[in-house]
RNA sequence: GCCUCCGUAGCUUAACGGAUAAAGCUCUGGUCUUCGGAACCAGUGAUAGAGGUUCGAUUCCUCUCGGAGGCACCA
């Protein structure tokens, strides 16, 4: 797709129209506002532009909005365009476009031509880094987690499409104490026969001198970082019911790591390695991949030096008590210390010494953290800090802040027993897909494992598809009845329209590209079809600026509606007439085509049978 | 106390200051001698409240009410 998009176009033309019949107007193309009216009467783009300019000048007073749009009407048909096939004034002062039929059928051959690659663009010579999931290395991935996932992929997905090149990084939070927790959790419990003593020194040693004593996820045959994640969770109790003793055992635990006593990194390094396979296991079934782990066990000493070199050049300033703080009253924030009066770094410090190597190892146009909006703040603050020690530009940075996952209960927390966790939801939807499959006797002549593999798609669909097409900052309760639906507004329904067009066009033979579409009387379900598709490269677009792939959701489900109309209603492969059957089917290929590709943007399956 | 975000139909959500506020779920009724019924068609029903700015406000501003998050020498 090296052509211009015909929004671009039909931007200039509207410029040009301005410039030359309100020379006066100070406006730039990018000013120009186009969009798809709501009403299909209303033509198939509109721009308010003649409003915009009556409000935004007073030089023309005489004039009502609409005589403005007469005149910009006037100018734009000089430059005629076979692509439009009527421009009108409407309503207060509204210019609308009506695109030629003959030029939307082209775009359908396009799209058959360019198949998977309709709606990428060439590339942009522009780089952005996101960083996604980032998991905690002593339990297992929960909803939110997945929120944060579906979001990332997609918006590399998009970016990917637009031309850019992207890198995916976390950062794996594997030192500190809730890491201290799971490994004397696991010391205290994990024994297959329970001993007497209770001290974490001397259970290590044991630990050490015979691990086999202790159980493996194999034994309890559980998934890897659920086998931890049990024992983070009664390690947690133990210390709510022993506070002073176990509080001591932990911060000595902790000091001991900091130290790198060999026989804790041991222990520290199996559960590590226990919570990884888990959390791969569960990337693997989401699609989630990384160019880059960072390690927060590798980095978190870092920073104080480029906190001390910024004190010394002046940008932050020293507390009588020795703390060192970032002032950041003009920036409307609150201040941060960012070296304790004890000398000792915080999480702050470890976060700005990570952005710097990101920085360095990859120099790139945008940064965007996928991370839950109750770090809103920090990452503000973040930035702002970053900026001040001249490492980077503010505006380069973005926060893809997502709204808190919770369940009907409440707040999710480990303490109070009702995280979701991702694995489970999956299952659990699963299950619902394959009692719906069986009694709806859905896909019969499908064998067990297919039966199988499409189950386990619509499920990874329908949960995907429930988080993102709503906006990511609104907060999500997650009732499984409720919420992850099958029907409607759905990712299987977006499947299930793909399987269906799929299904027509192997039971065809291959529409012949190279001919002539056939005309004739078009219907209003093919016309509802024909001025959708060619929105697609526009939608990847916008969706990707906006860092919104609930955009490419509401797209593609009005895109699946009209399909499905349009299936019910007329026959395409035998309507009564070859060259109407080819027309059809022509039109069902394009569509296919489009459903996949943003499926894939959204990191959904789209299936030949399901 | 200070800061940020959110309040749209019974429920979950759409609408870049614009044209008749759009869907899905639920409920009610209908569609199949055809290409896959996870489908299609129809009906009921909404901008929290009060002001303001604007030719025009769900959208911007102020206040009130309600919900969420943040503001540590926590991570």
């Amino acid at each position: 797709m090296t052509k211009k998009a015909i929004t671009e176009e039909l931007r200039e033309m509207i410029f040009a129209a301005v410039r030359k019949e309100f020379p006066e107007a100070e406006i730039k193309p990018e000013d120009i506002l186009l969009e798809h009216p709501a009403s299909e009467e209303h033509g198939d783009y509109a721009t308010n532009i003649a409003l915009k300019l009556k409000a935004n000048s007073k030089w023309l007073l005489a004039q009502s909005p609409l005589e403005v749009a007469e005149r910009l009407v006037n100018r734009i048909a000089e430059q005629k365009d076979s692509r439009i096939k009527k421009i009108e004034t409407a309503g207060p002062g509204f210019i609308n476009f009506k695109l030629s039929p003959e030029w939307q059928w082209e775009q359908v051959k396009e799209i058959i031509l360019a198949e998977e690659n309709y709606g990428k663009s060439p590339d942009k010579q522009k780089k952005i880094v996101i960083e996604l999931v980032s998991p905690n290395i002593n339990k297992p991935l929960h909803v939110g987690h997945l929120r944060n996932a579906a979001l990332g992929m997609s918006l590399a997905a998009l970016y990917q499409a637009s031309g850019w090149k992207v890198v995916r990084d976390e950062i794996n939070n594997d030192r500190g104490l809730h890491i201290m927790k799971a490994a004397y959790g696991y010391l205290l419990y994990g024994r297959k026969n329970p001993a007497k003593q209770n001290g974490w020194r001397d259970l290590l040693g044991a630990w050490v001198a015979q691990p086999g004593l202790w159980k493996t996820p194999v034994d309890e045959g559980l998934k890897p970082d659920y086998f931890v994640g049990n024992y983070y969770v009664l390690g947690e109790k133990f210390l709510n019911e022993n506070i002073k003793f176990a509080g001591e055992q932990l911060a000595e635990m902790l000091q001991a790591w900091e130290a790198e006593d060999k026989e804790i990194r041991r222990l520290w390094k199996v559960l590590g390695d226990w919570v990884h396979e888990g959390i791969d296991q569960t990337y693997k079934r989401l699609g989630v991949r990384h160019e880059k782990r960072w390690y927060e066990s590798l980095l978190y000493q870092e920073g104080k030096k480029v906190i001390l070199e910024g004190l010394e050049n002046g940008v932050f300033e020293k507390l009588p008590d020795g703390a060192i703080r970032a002032n950041l009253e003009k920036y409307g924030l609150p201040n941060k210390i960012l070296i304790r009066s004890d000398g000792t770094a915080i999480y702050m410090t470890f976060d700005i010494a990570l952005t710097k190597h990101k920085v360095e190892e990859y120099i790139a146009d945008k940064y965007v953290w996928v991370v839950g909006s109750d770090q809103i703040d920090h990452f503000k603050r973040l930035f702002v800090i970053f900026e001040m020690l001249g490492l980077g530009k503010r505006e380069n940075f973005f926060h893809l802040a997502y709204g808190m996952v919770r369940v009907p209960g409440g707040k999710m927390s480990s303490r109070l027993g009702n995280v979701v966790l991702a694995d489970d939801l999956l299952d659990k939807v699963k299950e619902m897909t394959i009692k719906l499959m069986a009694e709806r006797k859905i896909g019969g002549e499908l064998s067990e494992e297919e039966k199988e593999k499409a189950a386990e798609a619509v499920s990874i669909g329908a949960v995907k598809y429930t988080i993102l097409k709503v906006d990511p900052l609104l907060n999500l309760v997650f009732d499984l009845e409720k919420s992850i639906s099958l029907e409607g507004d759905s990712g299987p329904y977006l499947q299930y329209a793909y399987t269906r067009a799929k299904s027509v066009l192997r039971k065809s033979q291959i529409p012949n590209t190279n001919s002539q579409i056939p005309r004739g009387d078009i219907s209003n379900e093919e016309q509802s079809i024909l001025r959708y598709l060619y929105r697609y490269p526009e939608v990847v677009e916008v969706a990707a600026k906006n860092y919104n792939p609930s955009i490419i959701c509401n797209y593609l489900f009005s895109l699946a509606q009209r399909f499905n109309s349009f299936y019910n209603n007329q026959p395409i492969l035998n309507p009564g007439n070859e060259s109407l059957s080819d027309r059809r089917l022509q039109l069902t290929e394009a569509t296919a085509i489009i459903l996949k590709s943003g499926l894939n943007m959204l990191g959904i399956e789209a299936m030949e049978k399901m």
